[in-house]
DNA sequence: TTATTGCTTATGGTATAACATGGGATTTTT
DNA sequence: AAAAATCCCATGTTATACCATAAGCAATAA
């Protein structure tokens, strides 16, 4: 039995007429073995789907009624906002998870989708817009490396 | 058998004549596998009706008995507002749990309503009002993301 | 290396079950 | 008796389960 479960890789996949698409079959076995469910939802600063284990939504529901208080406005809205917008996609017997149209305008997607992992999270992305904003944020990790390298050496 | 249960997504229903509305079958699967009850309270704060588990007005009374300054006087009225106003709303053999004109006038609602998922609980609104509403908390969450950091929902 | 075999995964298509919703019948309340 | 709530059946729609084929991958044999 395995000890950590991280979203990795990237894998591109088709997206059929109805919406469907293969969940990566590594991405599966995370599921399976945390007997868990995939939840997606819109990104919020991205043209992109976002997915996490339903885990670590519950685990956000917890902190959120600790940290805040029962009735406040800022837990309100947030709350709105994040599970008003997230759904279960549980998978059928061949992988397959439906991505609704909502989903699918706000990514860009039509006929295949890229999933992208982030470790605990990943998204799914329109492949050319996935592309674009790989090489974005390459050339933006190359700008800073210096400076991750001089915050290393001079402790 | 699953671990969590988060009232999640958005969906909107017809309201019929008689005030019947179809639970979301998502929210009916939850009240089916925690053996608990739908409860429904007019908002104190917005134009909509708030629902949630049984269980979880159960704990927030256990809360109230165990801890004695965790609790405002103000949250303590609040607390009696709620349990004054709330109410079992079981659901027929298709599914369908019965508004009353109290609820559906707090909340504006006539021939159509939608349900907003947040974790724990879940609101019914009006839909033109909900669209106003998300709109709304959408442009002040973002104003305030750095708490939205904290929380847990971007790493 | 090349070919062969078998396994897992991806994908297209179809049948089936579940859901939302309208309408009516029966029961309960007042 | 009238009104309201509850139950039950019927239907169009949609999502889900299932089956079949195709495509990739790995291990093994020639």
């Amino acid at each position: 039995m395995r000890k950590t479960f991280l979203f990795m890789d990237t894998i591109i996949n088709k997206v059929d007429a109805k919406g469907r698409v293969s969940l990566p079959s590594d991405y599966r076995a995370i599921v399976k073995e945390t007997s868990s469910e995939i939840v997606c939802y819109r990104s919020l600063t991205s043209p992109c789907i976002e997915g996490c284990l339903e885990d670590l939504l519950d685990k956000l529901a917890a902190d959120m009624e600790n940290s805040l208080d029962f009735f406040s406005q800022e837990q309100d809205d947030l709350t709105n906002l994040i599970f008003g917008d997230a759904k279960r996609l549980p998978f059928d017997s061949t992988g397959r998870i439906m991505l609704s149209d909502k989903l699918l305008q706000h990514a860009g997607i039509t006929d295949s989708a890229v999933f992208v992992g982030k470790g605990r999270k990943f998204q799914i992305w329109n492949p050319e817009n996935w592309q674009a904003e790989e090489k974005r944020i390459r050339a933006e990790v190359l700008k800073k490396r210096p400076s991750l390298k001089t915050a290393g050496e001079d402790k």
